[in-house]
Formats: structure tokens, sequence, C-alpha cells
RNA sequence: GGCCCGUUCGUCUAGCGGUUAGGACACCGCCCUCUCAAGGCGGAGAUCACGGGUUCGAAUCCCGUACGGGCUACCA
């Protein structure tokens, strides 16, 4: 019998979802998915500190945009809730008692001070460092006594002594062989009474029925404590699989220092959530070393872990800037209109309402620019002088192409053809303009770059027929004619 | 310090005993061209961290070393 496999991932609100965590999501969906089993979305809150309901609110948010969505978890009921652990008190008070009833834990009376100078010889001399198990030989009685008289206390695991090697069987890693002297009886349950993390994991995930535990390298180190606390609990120790940490450029841990690195971040500078999880699938994944755009479909067919790579891997913004040019041209013009509205509205050229209206006219835009961005926010700065009657021009674009030699004779040229246009579609205008340079006795670029300055403002722009097409004849002739002014001027 | 993990072009990776070490981003050149892009074609770029083994044969298996990383909390 193949029990049904269960995922879980496991973030904790005390910030938002960054670059990692969201590929750890994005692993355990895909690995859910491909399995048909169940992906858990549960909020480790347990440091009531730094936990926000602001923080759990933007992951959510943030796993919704990237499309990751979960079976069981918040506002999704599960046969297996609470989702989050400040809301499972009792879970963690259960295990603890059956701990004690088999006497797998033992309490700790030992001040922080007291634990802070054994620290401070075990670093200085030999011994192999951690709790030195002053308090398991207590004894029960005396334990005892001194918690009926009301002394505080934590509670430690009692590490078998004769338990010799633990092996984590890791899908990534491989086999890996930890020896059990060097776990020491770690806390379990704090002074007041609150779970630490490798006890309320260990008990979710065991509550759960988490199958296979797909989460960051640095717990890799963690997982020898968790497999005793799961023998101890008499529960099945899941699959694990741990994957490496995603770095910075400079082979750094990722941090703000990089720059972006929260999801949401990423989503502000024009990154399209689909280019966002597939950069982020293939980062220490591989669906066959050739292919290099993959769809949420294809990685939920095709994701195995057996295929995670093993060593760190540096965030590559200009990679994931191409990817997401890539999923920007291959949109249709409906489905970029659609997306790129929000952003010409939160750039100032219109409402949502405004932009409604010109749908069509979006359309024809859409593929002027779409081959020529690489993040959404790039759209708008490109299109703006598709919008409004007069134009900027770019200091720089008018030194170079309005104050060249016989520009106001261009500009006039190519006013009066354009004034006889017939057909103000882009064949139209280029039928009229293609003739100009031959007529004036020019070449093409100097021709065709004034009349850009004077329409666009800026001497690089969508292709210049085309535009003019999108603009109205008479607004496109006054800018001409304006421009025809500022040059003979200079 | 102790215990673990990692190391193939600048970057992400393919490779799982015999390959001219493949692909992608970035880079360079050419073509296309009204600018910028996009696209097409081509190029440069990896003594597979290093040193020992095993083997007829090693990027691939084993052992060291170096470098990088993680854990070693009443953080997660």
């Amino acid at each position: 019998m193949t029990q049904q496999v269960r995922v879980r991932f496991a973030p904790s609100p005390t910030g938002l979802l960054h670059i990692g965590g969201a590929r750890t999501a994005i692993y355990n969906w895909a690995f859910a998915r491909r399995a048909g089993g169940v992906f858990v979305l549960r909020i480790d809150d347990t440091d009531p500190e730094r936990s926000t309901p602001e923080n759990t609110e933007q992951i959510l948010r943030s796993m919704r945009w990237l499309g990751l969505d979960w079976d069981e978890g918040p506002e999704v009921d599960g046969a297996y809730g609470p989702y989050f652990q400040m809301k499972r008190a009792a879970h963690y008070a259960e295990a603890l008692e059956s701990l004690k009833a088999s006497g797998h834990t033992y309490p700790c009376f030992c001040t922080q001070e007291e634990l802070e100078a054994k620290r401070a010889a075990a670093r200085s001399g030999e011994s192999s460092g951690g709790y030195d198990g002053t308090c398991r030989r207590l004894g029960s009685d005396v334990a005892r006594e001194r918690i009926d008289a009301g002394e505080s206390c934590v509670w430690r695991l009692a590490v078998p002594q004769d338990r010799g090697e633990i092996v984590v069987d890791d899908v990534v890693r491989g086999e890996t062989v930890f020896p059990a002297m060097s776990v020491d009886d770690f806390v379990l349950v704090r002074s007041d009474g609150t779970p630490t993390y490798n006890f309320a994991t260990v008990v979710d995930d065991a509550a759960m029925a988490i199958t296979h535990v797909i989460r960051g390298d640095d717990h890799l180190s963690n997982t020898p404590k968790q497999v005793l606390v799961f023998e101890a609990l008499d529960a099945a120790v899941p699959q694990f699989a741990h994957l490496s940490m995603i770095l910075g450029p400079d082979g750094k841990k990722l941090s703000k220092r990089h720059g972006a690195t929260s999801v949401e971040a990423f989503h502000d500078e024009g990154i399209l959530p689909e280019a966002l999880l597939n950069y982020l699938a293939l980062l220490g994944w591989s669906l066959d070393g050739e292919t290099t755009i993959i769809s949420a479909e294809t990685l939920q067919e095709n994701f195995a872990l057996e295929r995670i790579s093993k060593n760190p891997a540096i965030f590559d913004v200009e990679k994931l800037e191409w990817m997401n040019g890539v999923y920007i041209r291959e949109m249709s013009p409906e489905q970029l209109v659609e997306r790129m509205v929000p952003w010409l509205a939160e750039a100032g050229l219109g409402t949502r309402e405004t932009l409604g209206a010109r749908r069509a006219w979006l359309e024809e835009l859409a593929p002027l620019v779409s081959e020529r961005v690489k993040r959404m926010t790039e759209i708008a700065p490109a299109v703006t002088f598709l919008f409004g009657d007069a134009v900027e021009i770019d200091p720089v674009a008018a030194d170079k192409a309005l104050a060249a030699e016989g520009a106001p004779g261009v500009l006039e040229a190519a006013t009066a053809a354009l004034d006889g246009v017939t057909a103000w579609t882009a064949e139209g205008i280029e039928a009229a303009l293609r003739s100009l340079p031959e007529a004036l006795g020019m070449k093409p670029k100097p021709v065709f770059q004034a009349v850009r300055v004077a329409v666009t403002g800026s001497l690089v722009s969508p292709p210049l027929f085309e535009s003019l097409a999108l603009l109205d004849r008479t607004v496109a002739l006054r800018r001409l004619r304006a421009a025809a002014e500022l040059a003979r001027s200079r």
C-alpha cells in the first residue's frame, strides 16, 4: 500500500516571503501536485516577538500571486488543522506528556547563567559542547519535588545513550550519518511552556501525517535532533529533501543588501509571476538540462526530487529579466493589454476605465512594446509619448537630431507628406515618408531620426510608422511643426 | 573547536566509467533594419577546486587537502 503524499511549506511570519522561501514552496507544491498528494501550508508563528499578522497576509498573497494553491492551511480548512502553530498548544502539551510517560524527556532547572558558564567552559576545554546532562542525573524524586516547589524548568530530550548513529535519509544528499553523540539533550519545551522549533515542527509533521519534508539546507543539521523526537514520539520519520541556499551575486547569503529579495518586491518591479516561478523552479532543479522555459503545468507534471542539484545557486537577475521578457513577448495582444493596464494607470496615463475604453487601440500598441521591454515597469515610459497632445523632447535628442544640418527642412517635408496621407495607417504613413530621404538627397537615418525625435521626443522609440499611426494625425502634425520651429531656432 | 553539507564556462545547469564536456543567460561579431529591441547565424568562454588512489580508461567511484556554507540558543 502506498500512503498518500503529504508535504508542507511552513514559513515563519517574521518577515515577507523571500526568494528562498518561495522556491521551497514551489518545490513542495510541485512535488505534491506531481504525486497527486496534498500540499499543506502551515504558519510557524511560535516566535511571538517577531511574528505579525501583516506578514502572514503578505505571505499568503505572494503564494497566491505565484499560483501556489494549498490544499490545507490558512483559509482552507482541512482535517489536520489548525494550521497556525500558536493555535496548536494542546498538541505540544499532549506530546510532552507522552514523552514524560515514556521517559524520553526530563526537566532541567539550570539557569541561563549556568548554561552560559558551561558553554564557555566547553569552548575552551575538551567537552564536545552542548548540554552536559546535569539535570538528567537528578533523579525523578528530586525533580518532582523541585517542580512541586514551584521552581521553573525547561523540558529536554533525553537522547538515548546507546543510539549510535543517526542516519538521515535525504533524497538530495543521499544518506547522511550523524553520530548520536553529537546531539545534546536540547530543549523541547521552554520554561514558559511554549515549544521550541525542533519540537513543534516534529509534533506537527507527525500530527499532520507529513510524508516528505522539503526544506532549506539550514535545517539539515537540525534533522538528527528531529529524527530523535520522531522516534521518542514513536512516529514515522518522513523522507527528507534539503535544498541548497540561494546566494547573492557575491556568493554570500542573499539579503537586503542584494536588492529585491521578497516576492512582493519582484512584483512591484514588474516581474511576472510565471517568470519568477519558472526562474526559481530552474534555480536548483532541471527538467533535462536543455529546457529553460517551463510552465507551471509542465512543472507539476515533471517535478522530481531526484533532479534537485546539491550545490548552492547564485541568484542572477539578468536571467530572470530575460525570462520575464520571454513571457511578455509570448503573450497575445489581448493578454498583454489585460496585464499592462494597471501599470499604465499607475504611471498616470489614465484610469482603468479610460484605458479600458481604448482596448482596441491598446491592442495595436501592445506588440510594439512587447518585444522591447523586459519588465512591466518599462512599458509606461516607452509609450508615454502616445498619450496627450504635446511631447517633451529630450535635450540630448534635440541636440543630436534637431540641431543637425537640414533638420528644419526634413520636418517641413515630413509635415507636408503626412498632411497629404489619405489612409492614416502604418502602411499609408510609411508610403508617404519612405521617399523623403531620396527627395531631400539625404540618408534615411538622419531623416527618420529627426521625425522620431519630433514625434516621440526621444532617439529611441517603438517603430516610427506604427507609432504615428497610433497617434492622432492632428497631434502628430502639431508636434512636427513645433519641432520644426525648435530646429530653426538652433 | 565539534558535527554535517557543497565545489563542471562569469552565472544557472546537463553529465550518473569511454562525449570534440551539451544547453541557457550574459559577452563579442555578422545579418536584418527608421532608432532601440526582437529574431537568425557564428564566436569566445570549463586543464570538471586541488592532491592522491581504484580502473585498460575517471568530471563521474574512494581517501585526503583547500575554499565556501550550515548547525552547535529557552530563534526559526
